[in-house]
DNA sequence: CACCGTAGGCTAATTCCATTAGCCAGGGGT
DNA sequence: ACCCCTGGCTAATGGAATTAGCCTACGGTG
């Protein structure tokens, strides 16, 4: 039996694929069994590179999380940057929306995912960063980064999920919430 | 065998108690085996009365809408109907994390689930009508409407999953988003 | 160049879940 | 008193994760 050449970091790359492949859901329906089948392998091999599929989930939000960070922090600093990481949000999770769910999804809870939280905390670092030099009030940045998270991601969520189940056009609705958040936000 | 005494009826308000005993995550985590114990009876003769988890899951999450619903039809126009109807929105969530959980997870690209999605519906009415007569402008209905899910559902949703792992107390940035999501759209 | 030990495959077995098929009896209606 | 349907059951199938234990490819060493 030929060897398949894998190790931790192409298992994880395998898994990316794996979720590239889908919608939001990607990420919750994220198997070893997909994984094995991309890599050309039995599941059980996949053991002596990963823990087990929590691992796996661990490794793989990380990198999209890291990803997600990245992009926001090219986000220049300016009177536009609230409505600027916003549309840098929604354009990375249209793009890749099942690496977007793994961004937010239910790790957070989950004991063994110390680096995953790690990165997350690089998030909230780079947006309050931003959010600060752009206009928005020191001592209110923690609340600011809040309110944004919760209302960029509260709308791509419903959004990607199918949750705006009207005809009406779901961009406008998007920079009607925008608009007001920015303004909010910097008041 | 004695019988058990089940009915559609039964097996949904089962199905109910047992979200109702987990966090947010139990709505994902439910299964067939967890009613079946709660019933008292084997798996298989749910099917008795239950297509699926997927009708199951369908039902339960019209119980969970129409229960949200109710809450939010209870909250008096006027000027801070918005900050009340975040209240209460929160508020449910806090106190039924599973069946909020329910009202807005993955049923809805489930093509299965046409009565999750009309519930879903009245959700939307109850809250255009609400929003628009407490002074959001009409022709931004379904704008307010989409902004404000989007903020409340993704601020819940954050601090429910444990997005927010700082120690900032997470009340205030309850009220810093509802204040300024309050004043964005009535203005 | 042969050897050898380990890392990286594999199969087998266990457990848990959903679903389907088909059996059997409880108990209400005639 | 009888019948039959409804609502239980067991058995079997199939997908997934995980663990145990085997076996060999292959890189480094004598």
């Amino acid at each position: 039996m030929p060897r398949a050449g894998l190790s931790a970091g192409r298992v994880v790359e395998l898994a990316l694929d794996e979720i590239d492949a889908g919608d939001v859901r990607a990420w919750d329906a994220l198997t070893l069994a997909a994984v094995a089948a991309r890599a050309g392998v039995a599941v059980p091999s996949l053991y002596k590179h990963v823990r087990g599929l929590d691992a796996l989930r661990a490794a793989v939000a990380v990198v999209c999380i890291d990803q997600l960070t990245d992009t926001l922090e090219q986000v220049s600093p300016g009177p536009g940057a609230v409505r600027d990481l916003a549309v840098a949000t929604r354009t990375f999770a249209h793009a890749l929306p099942g690496r977007y769910g793994a961004t937010q999804a239910g790790w957070a809870t989950d004991p063994n995912a110390v680096a995953a939280h790690q990165a997350a905390g690089r998030t909230v670092e780079v947006l309050v960063t931003a959010l600060t030099a752009s206009g928005v009030p020191e001592e209110h940045g923690i609340d600011a980064v809040r309110a944004f998270r919760a209302a960029v991601h509260g709308f791509v969520l419903l959004e990607l999920s199918g949750g705006f189940g009207l005809a009406e056009p779901v961009d406008a609705s998007f920079d009607y919430l925008v608009e007001r958040l920015s303004q909010s936000l910097t008041r």
